[in-house]
DNA sequence: TATTGTTATACTCTATAACTATA
DNA sequence: TATAGTTATAGAGTATAACAATA
């Protein structure tokens, strides 16, 4: 085994990781009536209390036309609610309805019950290491991806 | 720190390299002309040889009327060709072309240069002790998607 | 009768541009 | 004049069902 041999084994095993937990998401997300798209709407209502769509458009990094179609369909499913905004007429206030936060946190709950699994078996020196190394590989990325740019 | 906050900072770090790397694919990907949805089909092309729509589909896990939109696209855009398969007059054999070869070289390339990027920096012990945990999670992952099917 | 790939239909996600009501 | 969100339009991706040609 030369080195590059090495390293590409680990670049695909990273890729089978990608591609089991975007498994394991999606399956998540659809037990919950939740979309890959529609779920960080969700999440960043939890986290930051209701927000105007503009809000939602700049902090999910998509188009305004976008989040009207993504809240459509979370007023539709029952997840968020769209009320005036008490200070500006043109404006609108979308809201995490009872609903969405019970899935909220029970999204909360799985979150850390998968990293329980995942991390738990792992000896305390195999986690420091594996996590040593993540932490490497991610800040490379970074710069990868940062430098792409257009 | 407890140890179950190791665990989530571990997820969470996972998560970020995850989104990093599709960032980073799909940017690649857009270079070449490629989306997610269709590279890999051309991928597969490339990897087994000509092949009909039935077993792409069975192959890329989807339905044949998703395969025949995906066909469609690449044909426009040059990567591959649709010829009627010689022993079976209902089937199509679908092939590379020789610049859909030439851009799925391309991507070998850039694989093989991922991995050295990214890993590379990395000591033989750093490298070692990271695919090892790598490896056990993939394993619990696995042991997860596959007892989640319906 | 079974299989291959198509047309028909519908829904989600995304983007750009034009328009409205307000600020 | 600028901003918030809409309608209008377009295209990719996905799924199911009905159907044609061939096996």
């Amino acid at each position: 085994m030369t080195r590059r041999q090495d390293d590409l084994a680990a670049l695909d095993r990273v890729l089978e990781l990608v591609y089991l937990l975007d498994q394991d998401m999606t399956q998540a997300l659809a037990r919950d009536g939740l979309t890959k798209s529609r779920a960080p709407l969700v999440w960043d209502l939890h986290q930051r209390g209701p927000s105007t769509q503009r809000a939602l458009a700049e902090s999910l990094g998509t188009s305004p036309r976008n989040v009207t179609g993504l809240v459509d369909g979370l007023v539709d499913e029952g997840f968020v609610t769209r009320e005036p905004h008490p200070k500006d007429r043109r404006a609108v206030l979308v809201s995490l309805t009872p609903y969405g936060e019970k899935v909220m946190a029970r999204m909360a709950g799985d979150h850390v019950r998968l990293a329980e699994q995942l991390f738990g078996p792992m000896s305390r020196t195999d986690l420091d290491g594996f996590t040593t190394g993540l932490a490497s590989v991610v800040s490379r990325l970074h710069a990868l991806v940062g430098s792409e740019a257009p």
